[in-house]
RNA sequence: GGAGGGGUACCAAAGUGGUCAAAUGGGGCGGACUGUAAAUCCGUUGCGGAAGCUUCGAAGGUUCGAAUCCUUCCCCCUCCA
């Protein structure tokens, strides 16, 4: 090995680091690294991805920027769409057995996956595959043998599964098979270097102990953090709605980016930003003297985020707009329109027609508690009547809105 | 297969015949204050325009009246086999 190419491993292998948790062997790492870079075999880079919730968030997009960095190094990337795992979902301390997915939601979420995915990795170097190619082709001998690899004590190391077993909580049989496919995914597609959040670990190190018993070079696991979500404390998730989509309008990015604790600045700026270390440093240094006010810090974010996914324009259209509705408090410009028959409406109904209201009942509340404006006017009474007039704009607290097109003549 | 414990609203957790649409805490939502931050304070949190209706694992039953008592069933947990 030349002293170019090992310069080059430290280079890799430093770039890799950045972020990154924790990384199971790192001295696989070097070895891989070596080697790739000595022969110019690129490594072989997993991540899998569960089809049942397909928008991606920035919480997902901690990981991808790392497989994107492994890429740019000329790496391959293996998108797992986990078709075949989804029908039993990672166990998790609540969720019972998901329900079996179509085929063709898979395919449409996937498809929608692909769309975000990409606004991150780059195609060239991004094989996706599906999980059932190989999952749903086991016979059952074969599936014992992969379950006769660990014992019940291994299984129970996991942390979510030791955690149900103490609080008597069920813990289903099934749910084991989760850890071995995704492990037999790495078997499967001869994976070098598997991402995922922390809470992956145990699957991650599942991989190397399955690759092992299969004769194979084991994985390295790299681990990045989980991101917080908007409420500061829990990890971005759909389910939770503390998200950032990749997906949202750009109105949405800056204004939920804005929302974000400001405590959570230094990591957001870690993990999401693509400003470059010194920078992050110099952030992160006048966030904690002071000299740097979290709201600016904030505001940048923000504005990374939006150009990075929409482009200048958007972002500068963004930027206008939430100084015009947060900081000034008019009304914005692009809300949702929800067509609806012109004609008379009591505010209570009009506010469920609009969506702006789950129930009567809770529309009536929303009124009572002056948090509702038609045209910028707070509606007081709950009894009221309303015309409903084409481009009317109704507004339930201060980030619901809805403009009324009226449908038809 | 046997013995015992348990299933209450978004979550946690009280309630063991009426005063229970169900305490309390968390979460959510709204308001005030702000920077769509944090902290704090206040209100609200089954459905229903009202009368009222439905809710405490499910279905029946006892009762003037049940989340509370009885029966059957489903599910979870523990110990034993």
């Amino acid at each position: 090995m030349t002293s170019n190419q090992e310069r080059e491993v430290q280079r890799q292998l430093a770039q890799i680091r950045r972020g990154v948790v924790e990384i199971v062997p790192e001295q696989d790492l070097v070895q891989k690294l070596r080697a790739s870079i000595a022969t110019g075999q690129p490594l072989r880079v997993k991540l899998g991805m569960d089809p049942t919730a397909p928008d991606i968030h920035l919480g997902h997009t901690v990981v991808l920027n790392k497989v994107a960095q492994l890429q740019a190094m000329g790496h391959i990337a293996h998108l797992v769409i986990g078709d075949f795992t989804g029908q039993i979902g990672d166990p998790t301390d609540k969720s019972e057995t998901r329900k079996q997915l179509t085929p063709k939601q898979v395919e449409d979420n996937a498809r929608t996956y692909k769309e975000q995915v990409f606004k991150v990795l780059d195609p060239a170097k991004t094989e996706l595959v599906y999980n059932s190619t190989w999952l749903a082709a086991l016979r059952f001998a074969e599936v014992v043998r992969l379950a006769s690899t660990l014992t019940v004590a291994r299984m129970l190391e996991r942390e979510d599964f030791t955690k149900r077993f103490r609080e008597n909580r069920p813990i289903h049989v099934h749910e084991f098979f989760y850890p071995l496919m995704q492990a037999y995914d790495s078997v499967a597609l001869h994976t070098d270097i598997e991402l995922g959040g922390t809470d992956q670990k145990f699957n991650l190190l599942m991989g190397r102990t399955l690759q092992k018993e299969f004769g194979q070079q084991e994985q390295v696991a790299v681990m990045m953090p989980l991101l917080e979500g908007l409420d500061g404390v829990h990890k971005m998730s759909k389910s939770l709605g503390n998200y950032i989509g990749i997906n949202e309008s750009t109105l949405q990015m800056y204004g939920k980016t804005m929302s974000i604790p400001d405590r959570l600045m230094p990591r957001y700026f870690e993990l999401v930003s693509q400003v470059s270390n010194e920078d992050l440093t110099e952030i992160v240094r006048g966030l904690t003297d002071g000299s740097y006010h979290p709201r600016d810090a904030k505001m940048r974010l923000a504005r990374e985020l939006v150009v990075r996914f929409f482009g200048e324009a958007a972002a500068d259209a963004a930027v206008q707009h939430w100084r015009e509705v947060f900081q000034q408090g008019d009304i914005p410009t692009d809300i949702p329109e929800i067509s609806i028959t012109h004609g008379r409406y009591w505010v209570v109904r009009l506010l469920v027609e609009l969506g702006l209201a789950q129930s009567n009942s809770e529309a009536r509340r929303a009124v009572e508690q002056g948090a509702v404006r038609v045209n910028g006017q707070r509606v007081e009474d709950v009894n009221s009547e309303l015309d409903v007039s084409d481009g009317m704009v109704v507004q339930v607290g201060k980030r619901r809105f809805s403009r009324c097109r009226t449908s038809g003549v």
